[in-house]
RNA sequence: GGCCUCAUAGUAUAAUGGUUAGUACAACGGGUUUUCAUCCCGUCAAUGUGGGUUCAAUUCCCGCUGAGGUCACCA
């Protein structure tokens, strides 16, 4: 395919959330992959409903996933401006030609008497078309204060959506629908189609609630003599429960939540383009470039994916694996910034990315080294009840316990070098000489230095966190039983 | 209410006329010297319903049911 010109064109009402990203990862995997061109439009024609920094928000999110766009805010382009607040006298002219043609006109209808219509149509059951209400003599001109509404072209219409496939729409679909409003800012329905023409963007993708207003858009073309850019319906992400589509009232998190909790970008591209995209492939795991590579519009699905976190914290989980596995310790260590204990705070880098190389796999997001590493980096409070009442060690007398401790710190001071080889050897000795179970002396000795309900492997804490310290731990425990 | 869209296990999906309906997440069970995880093995689990077309239907057609969307001077 050649110029592929995609765009991602949100209205800076809030933060950008799950529900709603997919509209920007599918327009930029189809603009790479052709190495075609993605746009970012601000659509900030509604001034009611603006948010301050909602710009910024968006910005942020996109690059944060890494969907770099090639015009808009920030980058400038030759179409610009960018936000289509900028961009009215364009819109004006534009709806002067259709004017000129008779295609537009003036309505001075006040709100109050179209909400009359509305009534009486809903009262008989019949569709609300105002078309069958307009004025009888037209004003065919463009004034400030009055908007401006389209004079539809009622027909059968005939067109292909990308996802949704061949599609047909009666004269019913279509209305006067207005253009310009009173405070002279187009409708969405008339400004997309100007920019989208402007700016040469070929495939228009959106979420499928656009679907009923195609046929509108189809007239719009048509009268401005326009040829109709390939349309891509993009069905709903569903809640996690109901079966509404996934938005802020049911709580839908901001995509840069996640991204504060500790999920990667990786996992949540490749667990978003996923969901409702298969390649037809039993993988699961993707890189960008391989989504790049392999995204298809054509095996979107076009039914609604509900959203599942816990698939995504799944494949985040496999993410950091996959970083740390191929890329490096000091790859996933970099990432970690700021989602360490605060305790974690003077330690040297060296240590912080020793314990993540033993803690790593256990991690769901990175925001479970808070939880998780807490030991590495001051005494724990020693809990004598967490230690007796381990469902291995409640079966040990006291004296039993306090035999084992000692035998325990012997050992282990005994060791010359201390190194992951070293500490093992010691311990399987120790298992030997004591003849007890691994699960109640490793309980014994992972409970009496670290105090959590779980850690690494007992060898690999022993030895991040040192001799001293390990010993000093066992010590203070064997005194305080 | 009109119009439009959708329908495979709890979830995401594969299979577009012929398979014991595959895979992943979740759940459950087991294994890897403690725990929690990772990893590995296994178990449970689906074509909404009724008609057609066909030798054969998850797949094509129609009805029904269910779900969603839309009918703004919001996008």
């Amino acid at each position: 395919m050649k110029d592929v010109v995609t765009r991602f064109a949100p209205s800076p009402t809030g933060y950008i959330h799950i529900g709603n990203v997919r509209s920007a990862i599918y327009p930029y995997l189809l603009a790479r992959q052709n190495n075609g061109k993605f746009i970012l439009r601000i659509e900030d024609t509604d001034r009611e409903r603006y948010v301050e920094g909602a710009t910024e928000l968006i910005e942020d999110t996109l690059k944060w996933l890494g969907l770099e766009w090639d015009e808009g805010p920030i980058v400038g382009g030759d179409s610009g401006p960018y936000f289509q607040s900028e961009r009215l006298e364009i819109y004006h002219d534009y709806v002067r030609k259709l004017i000129k043609s008779g295609r537009a006109y003036a309505d001075p209808t006040p709100p109050e008497k179209i909400d009359e219509y509305r009534k009486i149509c809903n009262e008989q059951k019949k569709p609300f078309l105002y078309r069958n209400f307009r004025p009888e003599k037209l004003d065919f001109s463009f004034k400030e204060g009055v908007p401006i509404r389209f004079l539809s072209d009622p027909k059968d219409r005939k067109w292909t959506d990308a996802v949704m496939g061949e599609m047909a729409a009666g004269p019913e679909t279509q209305d006067d629908i207005i253009l310009i409003k009173k405070d002279g800012y187009p409708t969405y329905n008339f400004a997309h189609i100007v920019d989208d023409a402007e700016m040469g963007v070929t495939h228009v993708m959106r979420g499928v609630e656009y679907l009923s207003s195609t046929p509108n858009y189809l007239a719009l073309y048509e009268a401005l003599g326009l040829k109709a850019p390939i349309l891509v319906s993009l069905p709903h992400i569903l809640a996690p429960t109901g079966n509404k589509k996934l938005g802020k009232r049911d709580g839908a998190k901001s995509v840069t939540e996640y991204r504060d909790d500790g999920v990667l970008a990786e996992a949540m591209l490749n667990y978003l383009a996923c969901l409702g995209w298969n390649d037809g492939t039993e993988q699961e795991i993707y890189t960008k470039d391989e989504l790049i590579q392999r995204f298809s519009l054509d095996r979107v699905q076009n039914s609604g994916a509900r959203y599942d976190e816990t698939k995504l914290l799944w494949m985040n989980g496999q993410w950091i694996r996959r970083i740390f596995d191929k890329n490096g310790a000091e790859a996933l260590y970099n990432k970690t910034e700021g989602f360490w204990p605060e305790t974690a705070k003077s330690y040297s880098d060296e240590y912080r990315l020793k314990v993540l190389s033993i803690i790593y796999d256990r991690l769901k997001t990175l925001g479970d080294l808070r939880e998780m590493t807490g030991y590495f980096f001051n005494d724990p409070e020693i809990d004598t009840e967490m230690l007796k009442g381990n469902k291995f060690l409640k079966k040990l007398s006291e004296a039993e316990l306090e035999d084992l401790m000692k035998k325990s710190i012997a050992k282990l001071s005994s060791v010359q070098d201390w190194n992951e080889e070293t500490l093992q050897d010691a311990l399987n000795l120790l298992l030997e000489e004591t003849e007890q179970k691994p699960a109640v002396l490793f309980s014994l000795i992972r409970i009496a230095i670290s105090f959590a309900p779980f850690s690494p492997a007992l060898n690999l804490t022993l030895n991040v966190l040192g001799r001293e310290t390990s010993l000093a731990r066992l010590n203070a425990v064997a005194r305080s039983i």
